[in-house]
DNA sequence: GTGCAATTGCACGCCATTGTGCAAGTCCCG
DNA sequence: CGGGACTTGCACAATGGCGTGCAATTGCAC
């Protein structure tokens, strides 16, 4: 049992790779899951996840570092090479969409204030990457917001995290979602409603 | 002891008030917070709380009833007589805006899918006429938004949410930050920026 | 000042959860 | 068909939270 940190079977590895995705699925669901909820959902037992992870903190952690690096990926990828901020930020949104929605708990985990330890300094990079972006636009008069660039940062976040909020509930068809986000942070951005719209058509 | 519950001498009075007014204050930290660490913040044994409430269930649901009728009343004042939706908004938000950080932990506890029964329940009134709001802005012309009016209600909740957290972290001047927030909540309605700017500036 | 409500300071019992230890299984690779 | 990696099924100790009981104490009001 021990010997499962060099973990290189085929069983193991399958077994593992089931409790991280069931257990972003549950924690998803309650941020609180316990080890036991998480386990059963994976069809395995409590003592098997600790086999893996040593912790509840590791395995939430393992759950950050992917996340974290799909998001700066697919941001990085999106953005490459586009100068023009309003188009920056459409491709960065549609980019991001399918990605932060299946990470969707570390939004509600970053929010809470008691969670794993810098969940935030992980996202960080990420973050100042989006606050430069928003400032350069706001520069150019691009962009348009009584609010200061982070702070504008943290209202793109969060309409995010509504619009899934709405998809959840059924509000929005899962297809539409992310046009119509991107279209709602432009908006909030400042770009005027019918360039916003033209933009995304354009840009996906 | 357990004559509590005519509560009626001043000291019994006081505690219950400042048990409350702390709890609001520990919770919003930490919504996990124990009863324990709200006893002991509020200057007081744990054994008194539940002198006061029966449970952490009981207090933490005489929190929300104070928190949906100070939104409610807040709302219902504002937009008395306002015909223009996009005013209406301007003035719903403005007013709800205190009352709204006051109670933040609220929305930081909705947004739990694991709290006490029936947050969003007792929530569910007080949106019900946004949604009505946002949908006669949408129809009329005054809003424009990809998202249909209940999306759009989620998202101006969260924004609110976000602006909060700005002002916390120091991003945003507390004085500003309401008036701030409803130009966001406007321009991401659709409301042309500079007239969101125009219409607060007006009304507040 | 005295009396009564309120508060305190223990004492429980209960339950959920975390992390470990160990022996007995099970599975699959070679 | 072995044999070693992986899994299971207990059992355990340690926390830590909730809600309650009761006797002793405090403090306000009258």
């Amino acid at each position: 049992m021990t010997a499962m940190t060099t973990g290189n079977t085929s069983r193991a590895d399958a077994n593992r790779r089931r409790i991280l995705d069931v257990a972003l699925a549950e924690l998803l669901r309650d941020p609180d899951a316990s080890m036991d909820q998480i386990a059963r959902a994976a069809g395995v037992v409590r003592r098997t996840v600790y086999g893996h992870f040593p912790s509840r903190e590791a395995l939430i952690s393992t759950l950050v570092d992917g996340a974290v690096e799909a998001l700066a990926g697919a941001d990085a990828r999106a953005r490459a090479g586009v100068t023009d901020p309003a188009e920056a930020v459409a491709r960065s949104v549609l980019a991001l969409w399918p990605v932060a929605d299946r990470y969707r708990l570390l939004i509600a985990l970053a929010q809470r204030t008691v969670t794993v330890q810098g969940i935030r300094e992980r996202l960080a990079p990420l973050r100042e990457n989006k606050v430069r972006l928003l400032q350069r636009g706001l520069d150019e008069g691009a962009f348009s917001s009584p609010l200061p660039a982070p702070a504008l940062a943290y209202v793109h976040e969060q309409m995010l995290f509504a619009v899934m909020e709405a998809v959840n509930d059924g509000l929005v068809a899962a297809e539409e979602a992310g046009r119509s986000a991107t279209v709602a942070v432009l908006t909030a951005a400042g770009v005027p409603a019918a360039l916003a719209a033209r933009l995304v058509a354009e840009v996906s």
